[in-house]
DNA sequence: TGGAATCCTGAGCCAATCACTCATGATTGA
DNA sequence: TCAATCATGAGTGATTGGCTCAGGATTCCA
């Protein structure tokens, strides 16, 4: 019941994104070295932000990545749901799960619905730029 | 971000146990037969199951496990948090995690506590009486 | 009193996943 | 043309999950 590492790492690179206010691109291995993560991890991590529409990149001298919408229209749930794959505690509740055939006489499915409904209200419209408000320069023991 | 496969396992035995009017001990084997479990491993979750107290067991012949608590009492939370050792969607806001020092600092922190409090919240209050009530005696396909 | 039914315990195993690293290529600016 | 950057895919070592296997301990009952 632990999200991954990525959904740390990914969160936390992008506060540090929303942090800055000039909009040039910042290059990955500045937000490696704040990060204390190798700059290639951190590459696997945002291939996934930039196709999902997060992150816009610029190649060549000079490049790097900036955010692709203003941190307020950037949702928490939807970046977690991006780097999780899915934000649900059973597959029986994902989102693009058929419905399982005993529906109707599932004990344990209404356990997991609930669990999930209330993860999505908990975050579902916290936005990165309230995230981002606090400093997040420092690195976190694991 | 998915629950272990004991819970859900845990959770259906738990409720057919409840559903039980009898108060006769229910041997493990046909409690895994009627989930399509091996005995052994279904052994492996009562064995935890009975000592975090939510059921009790008699050996010998004519021997098995019965609640050790009434249905209305047995919260979901607390089951959850035995089986899966801990409902905590990161470790650092584990139960029994020692603060990490940047907490003031910490962007995700926040994310992480939203998260484990709306779980907790959600299920907190739910019991395994009101779970039980949907018949269980079906199978369900993973 | 012995054997069958049950719970109890610990070791082991295989496949999948995680958190990375390695190697190399493609693009762009100066 | 070269250095800085992103892009991509393969590989790897450790850990975990979901079990199985093997055998023991306790209790009931004929």
């Amino acid at each position: 019941m632990r999200l991954s590492a990525r959904s740390e790492y990914g969160l936390r690179a992008l506060a540090a994104l929303a942090g800055r206010e000039a909009a040039e691109p910042v290059p990955l291995r500045e937000l490696a070295h704040t990060e204390g993560l190798s700059e290639q991890f951190l590459e696997q991590i945002f291939m996934e932000l930039r196709k999902a529409g997060f992150v816009s990149s610029t190649r060549g001298a000079h490049g790097g990545y900036t955010l692709a919408r203003r941190p307020e229209e950037i949702l928490i749930f939807d970046l977690l749901e991006t780097l999780e794959g899915d934000l649900a505690p059973y597959e029986c509740v994902a989102t693009d799960q058929p419905e399982c055939v005993q529906v109707p006489f599932c004990v344990t499915r209404q356990v997991w619905l609930k669990l999930r409904e209330s993860m999505q209200q908990a975050i579902g419209t916290m936005t990165l730029a309230e995230i981002a408000s606090t400093r997040t320069w420092e690195t976190v023991s694991r």
